[in-house]
DNA sequence: TAGACACACGAACAGATGTTCGTTATGGTG
DNA sequence: CACCATAACGAACATCTGTTCGTGTGTCTA
């Protein structure tokens, strides 16, 4: 609830990389969608954002008031090499954060509408076995789309003092219970404060493949 | 101002030339600016084109109502030609055969390669609890690769008895041995006698998808 | 010739979408 | 502390955009 006043700095990378994953896709996302992905929740918000970026020269914009206008500044038209792709960009592991910029690897190569409508669809490498009970495996991609608030009972990708991992979300009233999805680990009530908990996504899919 | 009444032939392969030509663009066109570029005046003339060439599988759209959604199918939008799907041939459940004609399900909008350099890739619907040891729910897609012969220590689709299952394929010299992936059960040494034994394919990939 | 059909038009509607405005909260600075 | 800049929110507002409806006009066919 209590909007945070720091720089705004991440907030703006969070932008530039959701653009980036876009411009993979088809048309570029609206407003409402940016601030979707990246946690905002009033399109003014979104758009002052977008000002501010677009005078810094990082991203370009046609005319006014036309929908979906705004693009990455290098990208002119859509790349879309060898058809549309899932960006891997992290991985859920015991004692890791989600998602890490130097992360390397190859995207998959799967259409992000087969799990999901719409939305910001990213890919997170699994490994460790805790979520084994789940149908989840060492080695497997986790399909996630990414979200600031998950609907009550859905799997969420959360970051858990700076730990990823799957937990069903569950809400009565202003408490947060985190289910496990392995047997032997207890659920976790906890607050809202954020740096402690943070929703990465809405788990939509889960992938294996083999050799 | 007098419509012209021809064929109407013409006017939806415009239609479909300036899509191609909008594709290299950053975003799909409006149809109010399909109109224009065709010589459409009302929305209404576009939009009902829009909706034949739908039908006839030459474009494709998103979701009803959202802002340039219209694209040229096989365009980077929703890969819909046949090499970008999998089908879904049928299930794995327990007393049942694999492949059954009448089977009827969405094919997946996955590309096969993503799963395997090439061969010829089905998907089975999986049914049942009976493969949850190996990380296989009810309701998941088995994605497999259609062959007669499975490497050794690979996940065989197959049919035994006129049921469907997988197991790891195991030969040592002239005899077969099915061990399954759920604990409790043991292993079954079989000869290769068909009608008793059928090799349906090599499992090489697991996809869930929620809701 | 009458009717069915395809095609186009213009108007209107509903929802999506970009944009602006006023307000609140937080952190830094004199 | 008072003051200011930044960042975010929610609520409008105006326009864009997809969609529907009713109507008219040609072409084809029985």
């Amino acid at each position: 609830m209590t909007p945070s006043r720091s720089s705004g700095e991440p907030t703006r990378d969070a932008i530039i990389a959701f653009l980036e994953r876009c411009s993979g896709r088809g048309s570029p996302p609206t407003v409402r969608e940016i601030g979707e992905a990246v946690g905002l929740r009033s399109p003014a918000s979104v758009h002052r954002q977008l000002r501010t970026l677009e005078e810094a020269g990082r991203i370009t914009g046609e005319e006014d008031g036309r929908s979906r206008r705004w693009r990455l500044a290098g990208s002119s038209g859509t790349r879309r090499r060898g058809g549309e792709t899932i960006p891997v960009v992290g991985r859920i592991a015991a004692g890791e954060p989600i998602e890490s910029v130097d992360f390397q690897e190859d995207p998959l190569r799967l259409s992000p509408r087969a799990f999901a409508g719409s939305g910001d669809i990213v890919a997170l490498r699994v490994e460790g076995e805790s979520m084994r009970e789940a149908g989840i495996l060492s080695g497997d991609f986790a399909i996630i789309r990414r979200q600031p608030e998950v609907e009550n009972g859905a799997v969420a990708a959360v970051t858990l003092d700076g730990e990823g991992t799957l937990k069903v979300w569950r809400r009565t009233g202003r408490r947060v219970t985190l289910e496990p999805r392995s047997r032997g680990f207890e659920a976790i009530a906890v607050g809202r404060r954020s740096g402690e908990l943070q929703v990465f996504g809405r788990l939509v899919g889960v992938v294996r493949m083999f050799e």
